[in-house]
DNA sequence: CCAAAAGTGTTCGTTCTACACCCATGT
DNA sequence: ACATGGGTGTAGAACGAACACTTTTGG
């Protein structure tokens, strides 16, 4: 019961925002020790891999994320189901993955993933990770390529609608750090004035008795994100 | 190669309206000819099934759907992953698995998809097919239940902002067919007034030179859906 | 002439958009 | 004192909600 099942698979996007630039998570193929100088982008692929029998997809996308990137207890959302019968159409992709598997591949659907991370956590990932920046991502193996474009169209969706981008943020955050991030996933300038008015009115978004410090200029009013009363929150709305 | 993989099946909730409720679609079990009136709810489920290893998901959702119900060409939208492990906690689920396959099931993992149809094609199904009024499905096999619900959440995610609702009404319609429709997927009421005035500003839903005909009471303007330019509409929005 | 559904307008409050300047801090 | 990003108000347009009666047809 306890074997990897070779018709199952998971692959996870992961997105991270560095530099005001949007990323996605990707890594080596070969996790051999080779210095990380020497990597090119033909060798990297998104994080994923096969699913156990006696486990869930959810569990399976979130160790493999631990196991090839570092990465703990991010919070994944499943957004698509992969099943082409051309995804090993790569010979040498299908060869690699009986290599590293030990096991013959006929057909493998693989259940994808996304997930959106803090950007303290891009600098505390392992040596095999690389963060991307979206379309840069070229000669990805398989259909790695589609199943990031596909995550970028899903967050699109679900990012405010979901709360989701809240995950992101530091605890602590100003309106504006918010409105940044909005620009990054969305390609959109809002007006600085009317996003302030929406965000007073959001009671999910909770003025702090706090400020920032040692900042160049006037410092910001600091805000959290009240996940209870989001949920409260008359739902199924376009938020931002 | 092209057998059928005892780890991946589909599950479709097909939706249609008859007498202005909600209804879904079950099939049964057992396909050996019973009498239609000595069913009952203990032998219906979903129509679903085992996927061969050749043969994408939404194909084999195409092709179990037509073998159960005689229901052909219906467009289908995958819209979640059942992975959970006791998916068979029911053992004479499994049992019935194993025999009508032939094969020894372990885990399945079953992709879900929606569908709905207009009320014509309810009529027009064999003699396995059975329209149960949602919240009267009761006693299904393996987490049937579970999916219906989520259909019901997703297409009211999806209904109208994807303009999947103009899929059920006939290519010619009233605008009070397309409110009644929303009102039972919905369970709203809008206010006629309001909603034809929202309406005729829409641009994808055009009036064409046509009346009802043989109706005992004013006979209402008939419009069609432009799919074309719903699509260039500015989308994401939540329409009606 | 009755039943049944179709169709129509106005008012009021809310929300959205566009737009430009002063404020608090560190260097 | 200056550079940097933080923070504010108003007017006009668009939109949404509430509300009741007349019209056209078949029987």
């Amino acid at each position: 019961m306890n074997k990897l099942n070779p018709h199952l698979s998971v692959d996870c996007v992961i997105f991270g925002v560095d530099n005001q630039r949007l990323r996605v998570l990707l890594v080596d193929r070969d996790t051999k020790g080779q210095p990380a100088e020497t990597y090119d982008h033909n060798r990297l692929k998104l994080p994923g891999g096969l699913v156990f029998n006696n486990e869930l997809l959810s569990d399976a996308a979130t160790r493999v994320l631990e196991e090839l990137s570092g990465m703990k207890k991010t919070t994944l959302y499943q957004f698509d189901v992969l099943d082409s019968l051309n995804r090993m159409g790569n010979e040498a992709d299908r060869v690699w993955l009986e290599e590293t598997t030990g096991l013959s591949i006929e057909r493998v659907v693989s259940i994808a993933y996304y997930g959106i991370v803090e950007s303290s956590v891009i600098n505390s990932c392992n040596q095999n990770s690389h963060w991307v920046e979206m379309n840069q991502t070229h000669n990805l193996p398989f259909d790695h390529e589609d199943i990031i474009q596909g995550a970028l169209t899903a967050i699109r969706q679900r990012f405010k609608r979901d709360g989701l981008i809240f995950g992101y943020l530091p605890e602590k955050f100003t309106i504006n750090q918010l409105q940044n991030l909005i620009s990054v996933f969305y390609d959109e300038e809002p007006d600085s004035r009317n996003f302030r008015k929406k965000i007073k009115k959001l009671d999910f978004i909770v003025a702090l008795n706090e400020k920032q410090k040692n900042v160049a200029h006037k410092p910001a009013q600091l805000y959290r994100f009240d996940p209870d009363k989001f949920a409260q929150f008359s739902n199924n709305r376009i938020i931002f």
